[in-house]
Order: C-alpha cells, then sequence, then structure tokens
DNA sequence: TTTCTGACACTAG
DNA sequence: CCTAGTGCCAGAA
C-alpha cells in the first residue's frame, strides 16, 4: 500500500488520514480544492478526496474537521452541501458572491 | 479480479 | 455559461 504524508505529523500513513488530516490544517478563512488536497498529499485523485470526506461524516480521530473549507477548483460547493457550507464560510468571513468563492484570494497554499 | 461509483479536474466545442 | 469526453484512484460489491 501506497504511503501517505500526514501533514503536522513526521508520519506516514492511509490516503484516509493523509486527507483528513491535510483539511484539518487548513486555517480559518481560508480554502482549498479537493485537486489541491489530493496534491498537497501527493496523489492525483480529487474524486478520492471527496469520497474520503463523505465517509468521515465530519470528523477524524473524535474531532470536527472543516470540511466546509474544500470545494471545487471553481470555487464551487458541493450540490448537496451547498447552505450549510456556504453557511459556516461566512460566518469565517470568507465572501460568497452569486454562491462562489474567489478562490483567488482565499486559496491555502500550505502554510 | 473485474466493475462500478464518486463532495473532482481539465480540455474541447 | 453549458455539455461531453477522458483521466484519475481508493473502496465497495
Amino acid at each position: 500500500m501506497t504511503d501517505y504524508p500526514i501533514t503536522g505529523t513526521h508520519r506516514t500513513g492511509t490516503f484516509d488520514d493523509a486527507v483528513l488530516a491535510a483539511v484539518a490544517h487548513i486555517p480559518r478563512g481560508r480554502v482549498m480544492s479537493y485537486g489541491d488536497v489530493a496534491e498537497f498529499i501527493g496523489s492525483s485523485a480529487p474524486r478520492a478526496v471527496g469520497r474520503v470526506l463523505a465517509a468521515s461524516g465530519g470528523e477524524w480521530d473524535g474531532k470536527p474537521v472543516p470540511w466546509h473549507r474544500v470545494l471545487t477548483a471553481s470555487g464551487r460547493c458541493a450540490h448537496h452541501l451547498e447552505d450549510e457550507q456556504l453557511q459556516r464560510l461566512r460566518a469565517e468571513g470568507v465572501s460568497v458572491t452569486d454562491g462562489r468563492i474567489s478562490m483567488r484570494r482565499y486559496r491555502w497554499d500550505g502554510r
């Protein structure tokens, strides 16, 4: 099995853990695209990232994960989550225009 | 082992 | 802006 870097630790582990760890490190008011997260952990499978978040139930290691900070590359939300996600983002000071977020402004590069 | 399915990305038209 | 096609890869069936 391939090992993936686990952000914030000095370890590697499963794809799932790497994804959740990465998401858990996205700062308040910043966002990342599914592709960014994948790339960040050394993968090229953005779809797999979504799968992990869906299965996570919103938490990792018993702690809540800021899944709402992950959107599509075009700054849109997943359809079934639109309301909740936009609401949470606005609460962090992220401006939402016409249901979209400006990636140019809020994208987080990993530090 | 083969097949199918995503909270996706990208290119073309 | 929208649709279609292709690539992607980890899991579940």
